[in-house]
DNA sequence: ATCGGTACCTGCACGC
DNA sequence: TGCGTGCAGGTACCGA
């Protein structure tokens, strides 16, 4: 579900919780804990203040007053709400000094973990694709040797980029998902990373898209699945020229291409 | 170091 | 109505 629009979006609704105590927190599915004890795990917790909730890729990093972290993924079904009732798929319950956060996630490939120093795994992440340089991005795009599609995916590439906006972004830029990234012009890779940022842009400003279960913590859906242009949009006419749209797999993942505007 | 494939889970849409 | 199949925004891990 959630890539970077749509966990930025969750972020965002999140603000009001910046400066309020855990007052305790309650763990129902192990597997989201990626095996830490759930016991312990809500014994850190209990007591601490939130200093900050940040965004890194699909990420979120929550900073706990006096040092540590709650680092939160949304894997792919994973929701985050505010004052919901608990239901079949609540993994989690953090009751704050004011309001009530729980952690939903009906195919458990969510996240929830606890960390002293600042977490490996949001370390080792690529940059932000809104702040990279073009040119960087460009370079850093033309040293390697793999398809594009598959490139855009992984996270110590750029993070963030999930299967939607990449194909967006492809058909945007007018590259096959299959180009392969040591062979692609230099104008080429500056108008994907352009496109890129742009598709990403636009989809925050409209909340992210709602395939279908997404929603902010407020319970809010997303609007930016109508301006798709090619995403599960296979065997429809391509918004340029007509063409039906395809769809064909890259690394296992699906990936909807117009085969007519898109070149390799 | 980088790949392709697989595994992890539940729910839904579809064809029969 | 029910059953089997394929598919779904994610990452991690395996061996080649």
């Amino acid at each position: 579900m959630p890539e970077l629009p749509e966990v930025e979006t969750v972020v965002r609704s999140l603000a009001p919780l910046v400066g309020r105590r855990i007052v305790n927190a309650e763990f129902r599915a192990a597997r989201i804990l990626r095996g830490a004890d759930p016991e312990r795990m809500a014994a850190r917790l209990a007591g601490r203040r939130i200093d900050s909730i940040r965004r890194y890729g699909k990420f979120i990093l929550i900073s706990l007053r006096g040092g540590g972290y709650l680092l939160l993924h949304l894997g792919m079904t994973g929701r985050l709400l505010l004052g919901a009732a608990p239901a079949k798929h609540t993994h989690a319950i953090f009751t704050l000094d004011r309001g009530v956060l729980q952690f939903d996630d009906s195919r458990q490939f969510g996240a929830i973990e606890v960390h002293e120093d600042f977490p490996a795994r949001v370390a080792r992440l690529g940059p932000e694709p809104l702040e990279i340089s073009a040119e960087d991005f460009a370079r850093a795009l033309r040293l390697r040797r793999t398809c594009v599609k598959a490139l855009l995916l992984d996270q110590t590439f750029v993070r963030g980029v999930g299967n939607i906006y990449a194909d967006e972004a492809l058909f945007r830029a007018g590259i096959h998902p299959l180009a392969r990234t040591g062979r692609l012009r230099q104008d080429r890779a500056l108008r994907l990373h352009l496109m890129l940022a742009e598709v990403l842009t636009e989809a925050i400003a409209a909340g992210g898209s709602s395939i279908s279960d997404y929603v902010d913590a407020d319970g809010r859906q997303g609007l930016f699945q109508v301006s798709h242009r090619v995403y599960q949009r296979s065997g429809e006419p391509c918004v340029n020229c007509g063409t039906a749209i395809r769809r064909l797999l890259v690394g296992q993942r699906s990936s909807h291409f117009c085969p007519r505007c898109q070149k390799r």
